[in-house]
RNA sequence: GUGGGUGUAGCUCAGUUGGUUAGAGCACCGGAUUGUGGAUCCGGGUGUCGUGGGUUCGAGUCCCAUCUCCCACCCCA
């Protein structure tokens, strides 16, 4: 009979079992970090109504949507983590307590063409911070301590937290006439990176309509760049013409005055004049993070404030600030790289039981026994080879392997074999859970997500 | 959504001006006297040459269509 040839959609990543409990490993350091300022665990429905993930209306979500319908029903699946978590938040309005912190890590879905790191369904791991009305800037001078630290410890080195603020760029396009045309601006200003002023000059110019000396003059106040010191005291220079412009920098110099107090040192921070952010909804600080050595790659991390999180769903005013991580994007790159530590304990078990005798109540009883103690136990029952079953092992990485034969059942003890170094212990069943879970604390030791 | 490429084994690929039964390496499976894996040796091809038409005595190879995936743009994590 002729077989369905099996396929996964493309845009769709789909992991071996090794590789994913890398990605399990990476998504506990995500967490474990998080949690470290006070963010609540968070999960909504990859499926809602398009009503409201769509309350917004047209752009490019519209169009990247995947939307479909069962019944009469018109659903769609979310696109990102921000619209979930602003309908949550309004809809649980009385029962938050304000400044909601939350996190969550989830799987979203875009339906453009896939390309290289780039997905169509992907995990985004976010936090985002929301205020009651108001919220503090000192949140989001703290965003770039938690990018750091969660980076940090994931083991990265080389990336950069390149941050501005929107309303810097708002009130320089408004002292020269543009306020209306900032949002094309931006979008053309954010490709400086990838094309290069020249070619964004030419792009003002011909798409936005600007002059030639406005261009210039934009060019040139992008440029700007340096220390943060620098770039904070050139910008003083621009200081009293415009209000938008002067709560900008004090906000900027103000996420920038923390930042060795958060623990964020020099060299992974920048203030970067180009950073716009392609999305409409930021008003004030935004944030990218891009991996040094691959700055083709794109944004790994990326967000920004927002004054009105749930302006759909509530008349309540709830501004918010928040980043998301593109996991499956970071897993990718880090994976093409070779930068996943190959050491990194990835069994599905620590122990492999061979019971060896007709009777398996020994070497049940031995699993139980290591299971009540920690140990990640299995037990090899099949009607296999001996060599199968240890290669088997060997294959899926299972550090220990434990034979139970007459003789060790009749000596009341059990055989265990390191299978890295090839030695083998006979020691009582007590003796071994000791002598197992030294050798796992010593593996765990090393064991970095990168290496 | 727009434009440009690609398609042979699980993977990376070879396959002559169209010629007989489509190959290599790696991977995988089995074996080398049933209590010891990785190394070696022996054995095994696991394939609708993306799919459907057409040209031809004959098509993996040429033509058309279609699908797929990849790349660029758009946008973005």
């Amino acid at each position: 009979m002729a077989k369905m040839t099996p396929r996964t959609l493309s845009g769709f990543m789909e992991l071996l079992p090794a590789p994913q409990q890398q990605m399990e490993r990476i998504m506990e350091t995500l967490r474990r970090t998080y949690a470290l300022y006070g963010f609540t665990p968070l999960d909504t429905p990859v499926i809602e109504s398009s009503e409201v993930l769509l309350a917004k209306g047209g752009g490019e979500t519209e169009k990247q949507i995947y939307r479909f319908t069962k019944g009469d029903a018109d659903l769609s699946l979310r696109f990102d983590l921000t619209v979930p978590l602003a309908k949550y938040v309004a809809l649980h309005y009385n029962d938050l307590s304000f400044p909601f912190r939350r996190y969550q890590i989830g799987k979203v879905y875009r339906g453009e063409r896939a390309q290289r790191g780039r997905f169509r369904e992907f995990y985004q791991a976010d936090i985002d911070i929301i205020g009651d009305g108001k919220l503090s800037i000192l949140n989001e001078a703290e965003i770039p301590a938690i990018i750091y630290r969660t980076f940090s410890a994931l083991g990265l080195r080389r990336f950069q937290i390149r941050v501005n603020n929107r309303k810097i760029l708002n009130g320089f396009y408004a002292m020269m006439g543009l306020t209306e045309r900032s949002g094309d601006i931006m979008r053309t200003v954010d490709k400086l990176d990838k094309i290069g002023a020249e070619k964004v000059g030419a792009l003002l110019v011909a798409d936005c309509g600007l002059t030639h000396d406005q261009a210039d003059e934009i060019l040139k106040f992008i440029a700007i760049s340096g220390s943060n010191e620098t770039v904070l005291s050139a910008l003083e220079g621009y200081r009293g013409r415009n209000e938008v412009f002067d709560q900008g920098l004090t906000e900027l110099a103000t996420v920038v005055r923390y930042l060795a107090d958060f623990g964020v040192p020099a060299e992974h921070f920048a203030v970067d004049l180009t950073i716009a952010r392609g999305l409409d909804y930021y008003t004030g600080t935004v944030y990218e993070t891009t991996l040094l050595d691959h700055p083709e790659i794109g944004s790994v991390c990326s967000g920004g404030r927002y004054d009105n999180l749930a302006e759909y769903y509530t008349d309540r005013q709830l501004p918010g600030v928040g980043i998301s991580i593109g996991l499956t994007r970071l897993f990718y790159v880090l994976g093409e790289q070779g930068m996943l530590n190959p050491d990194l304990p990835t069994a599905p078990a620590d122990v492999l039981i061979l019971p060896m005798t007709e009777d398996l109540s020994a070497a049940i009883s031995l699993a139980t026994l290591l299971r009540d103690n920690g140990i990640r136990a299995q037990l090899h029952w099949e009607e296999k080879k001996f060599k199968q079953k240890i290669s088997y092992a060997d294959k899926l990485s299972i550090p220990y392997v434990i034979f139970l034969g007459e003789d060790e059942i009749a000596a009341g003890v059990v055989a265990c074999k390191d299978m890295a170094t090839g030695e083998q212990t006979k020691l009582e069943p007590a003796a071994t859970v000791y002598h197992i879970k030294a050798g796992l604390a010593e593996r765990e030791k090393g064991a970095v997500i990168l290496g």
